[in-house]
DNA sequence: CCAGGACGTAACGGTTGCGTTCCGCCGTTT
DNA sequence: AAACGGCGGAACGCAACCGTTACGTCCTGG
């Protein structure tokens, strides 16, 4: 029975809300503001506060990243950096994630639904991109997976979503050369 | 005039208020009371939260990290992760700095703050690292201290700070091991 | 011995947000 | 035509904090 616009209405002012004054200030007042909605419209939704940015959250960060298969270990590697570049890029992943990341670490159930929805995904990726180039000779037998990921990921959510420093011309191929190489050995 | 006993008590309850709620609700009246002091000293100290907060952190934030110096690259580059691994495994650290990153991101002052704290001076370090490594010959001419800066401190704090993945054994080992492959090419 | 000042406590009025309730409006269903 | 139910809006009592003020205590220096 509940109307879809004002559904739709709310979960973007719940997003939007996020990225400008983050998890620990949101409130439900705002949101509904925001979104030109009385309160009730939200309560006959969601229960309170955490229920709803948990649902929200997890249904934007659960649409799956593709899993690049390019054929080469550097075609794939290359496509991977791209996206995960682009992604971060966007204003509100890059003031949500971050956000929501140091919030996890007081609020258990944030914890567990950020680990599914991100952590989980993007390690599969990973791993999945290691592996293929493992099986094709392209990578010594022994590459760790663990730090292969945290290899082609930390540099990138450093310079973006930490540092906050815009990416050069030339930055993201001379990452992925050092990456390449870092691996080959 | 003001006790020095009090104010250090204040000090320290700021920190871990921060660690345990955060800056967006980390409110005086809680601080006065984890101090176990009146709301009047907090005031009499610091005009405001954002006043206060800025000056205890960058103020801890300030007190330098040593710059590695071992002679030679690899022994810097071990030196340096194991500092800023440490670093980061402890409680308070790995809590506060993500969220104030994340408020940085809304607040100018703050990022100011930790710009000039720790981007500057982490900043330095590296370009000193690659800087002695390249004069020293053990790096080729064009090494781009930022691409270096990135993959170093980047998976380090992707890991500890962000997925928050404990270190296994031979972890800094294979982490130094591909760093130092990516960048002797 | 006394003045000064930092201290804790308590209370102030004001703001914000919570989660709830009640109202009247309006489009759908029956 | 009438009943239903989601809707916005307004107000509720409650709680937490804000920044300020007044008060009485204690310690210190002159």
């Amino acid at each position: 029975m509940l109307r879809g616009d004002i559904t739709k209405a709310i979960r973007d002012a719940v997003m939007q809300e996020l990225a400008d004054v983050g998890y620990g200030r949101l409130s439900i007042e705002a949101v509904a503001r925001r979104a030109g909605v009385g309160k009730t419209a939200v309560y006959r939704r969601w229960g309170n506060k955490l229920e709803m940015v948990l649902e929200i959250v997890s249904d934007v960060a659960g649409r799956s990243v593709p899993l690049p298969d390019t054929g080469s270990f550097a075609g794939d590697l290359q496509l991977l950096m791209m996206i995960v570049s682009r992604a971060l890029q966007h204003r509100i992943a890059s003031q949500i994630i971050p956000d929501l990341m140091a919030e996890a670490s007081r609020n258990p159930q944030i914890a567990e639904t950020l680990q599914k929805a991100l952590r989980t995904h993007q390690q599969a990726v990973g791993d999945k991109l290691i592996g293929q180039a493992v099986a094709r000779g392209e990578l010594p037998e022994g590459t760790d997976p663990e730090v292969a990921v945290d290899l082609i990921l930390g540099p990138l959510y450093w310079r973006l979503a930490v540092a906050r420093t815009p990416l050069g011309d030339d930055y993201l191929d001379k990452l992925i050369a050092a990456v390449m190489g870092a691996l080959r050995a």
